[in-house]
DNA sequence: TCATCTATTGACAACAGGTCTATAGATAAA
DNA sequence: TTTATCTATAGACCTGTTGTCAATAGATGA
Protein backbone atom coordinates (compact mmCIF):
# COMPACT_ATOMS: atom_id res chain seq x y z
CA UNK A 1 0.00 0.00 0.00
CA UNK A 2 1.45 3.48 -1.01
CA UNK A 3 2.18 5.54 1.94
CA UNK A 4 -0.07 8.68 2.53
CA UNK A 5 0.65 12.16 0.51
CA UNK A 6 1.54 13.52 4.33
CA UNK A 7 5.33 13.31 3.89
CA UNK A 8 5.12 14.03 0.41
CA UNK A 9 2.89 16.78 -0.89
CA UNK A 10 1.83 18.69 2.35
CA UNK A 11 4.77 19.05 5.17
CA UNK A 12 3.22 18.66 8.72
CA UNK A 13 3.56 21.93 10.68
CA UNK A 14 6.21 21.64 12.98
CA UNK A 15 4.94 20.16 16.36
CA UNK A 16 4.86 22.85 18.71
CA UNK A 17 7.72 22.84 22.32
CA UNK A 18 6.94 20.82 24.60
CA UNK A 19 5.39 23.05 27.40
CA UNK A 20 4.52 21.06 30.33
CA UNK A 21 5.98 16.90 30.54
CA UNK A 22 3.10 14.73 31.20
CA UNK A 23 0.02 16.89 29.82
CA UNK A 24 -1.12 14.57 27.53
CA UNK A 25 -1.81 11.75 29.57
CA UNK A 26 -4.24 13.60 32.23
CA UNK A 27 -6.09 15.22 28.80
CA UNK A 28 -6.11 11.51 27.60
CA UNK A 29 -7.56 10.71 31.02
CA UNK A 30 -10.08 12.93 30.78
CA UNK A 31 -11.49 12.41 28.17
CA UNK A 32 -12.23 8.67 28.61
CA UNK A 33 -14.20 9.91 32.10
CA UNK A 34 -17.37 9.85 30.37
CA UNK A 35 -17.29 7.37 27.63
CA UNK A 36 -14.68 4.87 26.31
CA UNK A 37 -13.33 6.15 23.16
CA UNK A 38 -11.12 5.31 20.30
CA UNK A 39 -6.87 6.79 19.73
CA UNK A 40 -7.58 8.66 16.57
CA UNK A 41 -10.53 9.84 18.79
CA UNK A 42 -8.73 11.25 21.80
CA UNK A 43 -6.25 12.91 19.35
CA UNK A 44 -8.85 14.64 18.19
CA UNK A 45 -10.39 15.93 20.91
CA UNK A 46 -7.05 17.48 22.25
CA UNK A 47 -7.62 20.35 20.35
CA UNK A 48 -10.37 21.55 22.83
CA UNK A 49 -7.18 21.60 25.44
CA UNK A 50 -3.96 22.37 23.24
CA UNK A 51 -3.35 24.96 21.02
CA UNK A 52 -1.94 23.75 18.02
CA UNK A 53 -3.48 20.51 18.54
CA UNK A 54 -3.28 19.47 14.73
CA UNK A 55 0.37 19.76 14.63
CA UNK A 56 0.65 16.70 16.59
CA UNK A 57 1.52 13.35 14.99
CA UNK A 58 -0.81 10.70 15.57
CA UNK A 59 1.52 8.12 16.28
CA UNK A 60 2.22 9.66 19.65
CA UNK A 61 -0.94 9.12 21.28
CA UNK A 62 -0.86 5.16 20.54
CA UNK A 63 2.67 4.74 22.35
CA UNK A 64 1.37 6.98 25.22
CA UNK A 65 -1.73 4.84 25.52
CA UNK A 66 0.13 2.00 25.50
CA UNK A 67 2.33 3.44 28.22
CA UNK A 68 -0.78 4.27 30.45
CA UNK A 69 -2.32 0.50 29.69
CA UNK A 70 0.58 -1.07 31.28
CA UNK A 71 0.15 0.99 34.28
CA UNK A 72 -2.94 -0.24 34.57
CA UNK A 73 -4.57 3.22 34.24
CA UNK A 74 -6.84 2.38 30.86
CA UNK A 75 -7.64 -1.18 29.07
CA UNK A 76 -8.13 -1.24 25.26
CA UNK A 77 -9.94 -3.84 23.35
CA UNK A 78 -11.15 -4.38 19.48
CA UNK A 79 -13.81 -1.39 18.55
CA UNK A 80 -16.31 -2.96 16.94
CA UNK A 81 -16.57 -2.90 13.40
CA UNK A 82 -16.75 0.46 11.81
CA UNK A 83 -16.34 1.73 8.63
CA UNK A 84 -12.58 1.97 7.55
CA UNK A 85 -9.73 0.26 9.78
CA UNK A 86 -9.69 -0.83 12.77
CA UNK A 87 -9.93 1.31 15.69
CA UNK A 88 -8.99 -0.20 19.27
CA UNK A 89 -10.87 1.48 21.73
CA UNK A 90 -9.53 2.88 25.29
CA UNK A 91 -11.35 2.72 28.65
CA UNK A 92 -10.54 4.26 32.35
CA UNK A 93 -9.88 2.15 34.89
CA UNK A 94 -10.32 3.07 38.40
CA UNK A 95 -6.67 3.25 38.94
CA UNK A 96 -6.59 5.36 35.80
CA UNK A 97 -9.45 8.04 37.78
CA UNK A 98 -7.19 7.87 40.73
CA UNK A 99 -4.16 8.89 38.72
CA UNK A 100 -5.87 11.79 37.08
CA UNK A 101 -6.86 12.69 40.21
CA UNK A 102 -3.35 13.25 41.38
CA UNK A 103 -2.19 14.44 38.09
CA UNK A 104 -4.71 17.44 38.76
CA UNK A 105 -3.57 17.84 42.43
CA UNK A 106 0.03 18.58 40.53
CA UNK A 107 -0.89 20.85 37.65
CA UNK A 108 -2.96 23.22 40.72
CA UNK A 109 0.44 23.22 41.88
CA UNK A 110 2.78 23.90 38.60
CA UNK A 111 0.07 26.95 38.03
CA UNK A 112 0.38 28.18 40.78
CA UNK A 113 4.03 28.33 40.56
CA UNK A 114 3.82 29.61 37.06
CA UNK A 115 1.43 32.45 38.54
CA UNK A 116 4.09 33.28 41.24
CA UNK A 117 6.32 33.81 38.46
CA UNK A 118 4.69 36.00 36.41
CA UNK A 119 3.57 37.73 39.42
CA UNK A 120 6.89 38.59 40.39
CA UNK A 121 8.18 39.39 36.66
CA UNK A 122 5.26 42.15 36.48
CA UNK A 123 6.66 43.40 39.65
CA UNK A 124 10.12 43.59 39.17
CA UNK A 125 9.45 44.94 35.52
CA UNK A 126 7.31 47.84 35.98
CA UNK B 1 40.98 17.33 46.87
CA UNK B 2 38.60 15.24 48.37
CA UNK B 3 35.21 14.94 47.08
CA UNK B 4 32.69 16.58 49.78
CA UNK B 5 30.01 14.47 51.87
CA UNK B 6 27.58 14.68 50.03
CA UNK B 7 27.76 11.82 48.33
CA UNK B 8 28.75 9.33 51.16
CA UNK B 9 27.01 10.56 54.18
CA UNK B 10 23.83 12.36 52.78
CA UNK B 11 21.55 11.13 50.06
CA UNK B 12 20.34 14.40 48.37
CA UNK B 13 16.47 13.81 48.20
CA UNK B 14 15.33 12.61 44.49
CA UNK B 15 15.32 15.59 42.57
CA UNK B 16 11.32 16.58 41.87
CA UNK B 17 10.01 15.80 38.37
CA UNK B 18 10.03 17.98 35.85
CA UNK B 19 7.07 19.91 35.57
CA UNK B 20 7.35 22.61 32.84
CA UNK B 21 9.77 22.12 30.35
CA UNK B 22 11.99 24.97 30.47
CA UNK B 23 10.97 26.76 33.81
CA UNK B 24 14.58 27.34 35.14
CA UNK B 25 15.82 29.47 32.70
CA UNK B 26 13.03 32.51 32.78
CA UNK B 27 13.61 31.97 36.56
CA UNK B 28 17.62 32.84 36.37
CA UNK B 29 16.84 35.67 33.73
CA UNK B 30 14.32 37.28 35.90
CA UNK B 31 16.64 37.08 39.44
CA UNK B 32 19.48 38.62 36.88
CA UNK B 33 16.78 41.67 36.34
CA UNK B 34 17.56 44.09 39.06
CA UNK B 35 21.59 43.08 39.57
CA UNK B 36 24.01 41.05 38.62
CA UNK B 37 24.96 37.48 40.41
CA UNK B 38 26.78 34.50 40.50
CA UNK B 39 25.70 30.90 39.62
CA UNK B 40 25.31 29.88 42.96
CA UNK B 41 23.09 32.64 43.90
CA UNK B 42 20.93 32.23 41.27
CA UNK B 43 20.51 28.61 42.37
CA UNK B 44 20.07 29.91 45.94
CA UNK B 45 16.99 32.24 44.63
CA UNK B 46 15.56 29.27 42.81
CA UNK B 47 13.46 28.62 46.39
CA UNK B 48 11.51 31.63 45.96
CA UNK B 49 9.93 29.94 42.75
CA UNK B 50 9.92 26.31 42.85
CA UNK B 51 9.06 24.11 45.87
CA UNK B 52 11.97 21.51 46.69
CA UNK B 53 14.63 23.75 45.03
CA UNK B 54 16.90 22.20 46.95
CA UNK B 55 17.29 18.98 45.27
CA UNK B 56 18.46 20.47 42.88
CA UNK B 57 22.34 19.49 41.66
CA UNK B 58 24.13 23.15 41.36
CA UNK B 59 25.55 21.38 38.44
CA UNK B 60 22.61 22.12 36.53
CA UNK B 61 22.36 26.26 36.50
CA UNK B 62 26.25 26.05 35.14
CA UNK B 63 25.28 24.49 32.38
CA UNK B 64 21.82 26.29 31.22
CA UNK B 65 23.54 29.59 32.12
CA UNK B 66 26.40 28.37 29.54
CA UNK B 67 23.39 27.97 27.27
CA UNK B 68 21.98 30.80 27.68
CA UNK B 69 25.11 32.86 27.18
CA UNK B 70 26.15 31.03 24.15
CA UNK B 71 22.32 32.39 22.75
CA UNK B 72 22.99 35.79 24.04
CA UNK B 73 20.67 36.54 26.91
CA UNK B 74 23.30 36.53 29.08
CA UNK B 75 27.16 37.40 29.67
CA UNK B 76 29.62 36.21 32.61
CA UNK B 77 32.58 37.42 34.01
CA UNK B 78 34.88 36.78 36.84
CA UNK B 79 33.66 37.94 40.11
CA UNK B 80 35.45 39.67 42.15
CA UNK B 81 37.59 38.58 44.52
CA UNK B 82 35.63 37.09 47.85
CA UNK B 83 35.86 34.83 50.20
CA UNK B 84 36.11 31.34 49.15
CA UNK B 85 36.18 30.06 45.84
CA UNK B 86 36.01 32.23 42.66
CA UNK B 87 32.64 33.13 41.31
CA UNK B 88 31.50 33.48 38.10
CA UNK B 89 28.88 36.67 37.41
CA UNK B 90 26.26 36.59 35.03
CA UNK B 91 24.37 39.76 33.92
CA UNK B 92 21.31 40.28 31.42
CA UNK B 93 21.33 41.12 28.25
CA UNK B 94 19.06 43.46 26.54
CA UNK B 95 18.39 40.21 24.33
CA UNK B 96 17.89 38.39 27.35
CA UNK B 97 15.25 40.85 28.91
CA UNK B 98 13.53 39.85 25.69
CA UNK B 99 13.56 36.27 25.78
CA UNK B 100 12.38 36.74 29.18
CA UNK B 101 9.56 38.25 28.03
CA UNK B 102 8.27 36.01 25.48
CA UNK B 103 8.62 33.21 27.89
CA UNK B 104 6.45 35.21 30.29
CA UNK B 105 3.72 35.46 27.57
CA UNK B 106 4.21 31.74 26.69
CA UNK B 107 3.65 30.93 30.66
CA UNK B 108 0.73 33.08 30.61
CA UNK B 109 -0.31 30.40 27.60
CA UNK B 110 0.51 27.50 29.31
CA UNK B 111 -0.80 28.58 32.85
CA UNK B 112 -4.15 28.75 30.65
CA UNK B 113 -4.03 25.55 29.47
CA UNK B 114 -3.70 23.81 32.70
CA UNK B 115 -6.12 26.22 34.01
CA UNK B 116 -8.63 25.30 31.12
CA UNK B 117 -7.78 21.55 32.06
CA UNK B 118 -8.83 21.77 35.60
CA UNK B 119 -11.96 23.45 35.09
CA UNK B 120 -13.16 20.74 32.60
CA UNK B 121 -11.68 18.18 34.82
CA UNK B 122 -13.76 19.58 37.64
CA UNK B 123 -17.15 20.09 35.44
CA UNK B 124 -16.95 16.48 34.41
CA UNK B 125 -15.84 14.91 38.02
CA UNK B 126 -19.23 16.90 40.26
C1' DT C 1 -6.02 2.89 -10.10
C1' DC C 2 -4.80 6.51 -7.28
C1' DA C 3 -5.87 10.02 -3.79
C1' DT C 4 -7.80 11.07 0.50
C1' DC C 5 -9.53 10.35 4.98
C1' DT C 6 -9.76 7.60 9.12
C1' DA C 7 -6.84 4.67 12.03
C1' DT C 8 -3.00 2.09 14.11
C1' DT C 9 1.92 0.41 14.98
C1' DG C 10 6.69 0.79 15.73
C1' DA C 11 11.54 2.17 15.39
C1' DC C 12 14.86 5.72 15.27
C1' DA C 13 16.21 10.40 16.53
C1' DA C 14 16.24 14.46 19.35
C1' DC C 15 16.03 17.11 23.33
C1' DA C 16 15.86 18.59 28.20
C1' DG C 17 17.60 17.71 32.18
C1' DG C 18 19.20 14.30 36.10
C1' DT C 19 23.28 12.19 38.28
C1' DC C 20 27.74 11.71 39.49
C1' DT C 21 32.68 12.93 39.43
C1' DA C 22 36.05 16.25 40.10
C1' DT C 23 38.06 20.39 41.57
C1' DA C 24 38.93 24.67 44.39
C1' DG C 25 39.35 28.44 48.35
C1' DA C 26 38.27 29.61 53.07
C1' DT C 27 37.17 28.50 57.63
C1' DA C 28 36.28 25.62 61.55
C1' DA C 29 36.89 21.47 64.10
C1' DA C 30 39.46 17.48 65.46
C1' DT D 1 48.43 19.47 60.67
C1' DT D 2 44.65 17.16 58.83
C1' DT D 3 39.96 16.61 58.05
C1' DA D 4 35.26 18.34 57.65
C1' DT D 5 32.20 21.68 56.00
C1' DC D 6 30.55 25.31 53.28
C1' DT D 7 30.67 28.02 49.12
C1' DA D 8 31.42 27.58 44.17
C1' DT D 9 32.28 25.87 39.48
C1' DA D 10 32.84 22.56 35.47
C1' DG D 11 31.94 18.57 32.76
C1' DA D 12 30.75 13.91 31.19
C1' DC D 13 27.65 10.20 31.21
C1' DC D 14 22.94 8.72 31.72
C1' DT D 15 17.84 8.86 31.66
C1' DG D 16 13.23 9.93 30.49
C1' DT D 17 9.96 12.08 27.44
C1' DT D 18 8.64 13.04 23.20
C1' DG D 19 9.29 14.24 18.12
C1' DT D 20 9.81 12.27 13.48
C1' DC D 21 9.33 9.20 10.00
C1' DA D 22 8.13 4.82 7.85
C1' DA D 23 4.75 1.46 7.22
C1' DT D 24 0.30 -0.47 7.03
C1' DA D 25 -4.90 -0.86 6.54
C1' DG D 26 -10.20 -0.25 5.15
C1' DA D 27 -13.52 2.66 2.89
C1' DT D 28 -14.77 6.09 -0.27
C1' DG D 29 -14.26 9.36 -3.97
C1' DA D 30 -12.02 11.11 -8.13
Amino acid sequence: MRHQGKRHGQRRKAAPKRRITGFLQPIFLLQLYSQDRHGYDLLQGLEEFISDAETYDPSIIYRIMREMESNGWVNSYEGTVSRGPRRRMYSLTLEGKEQLSRWMIDLQKTKDEIDNLLTVFRQQTT
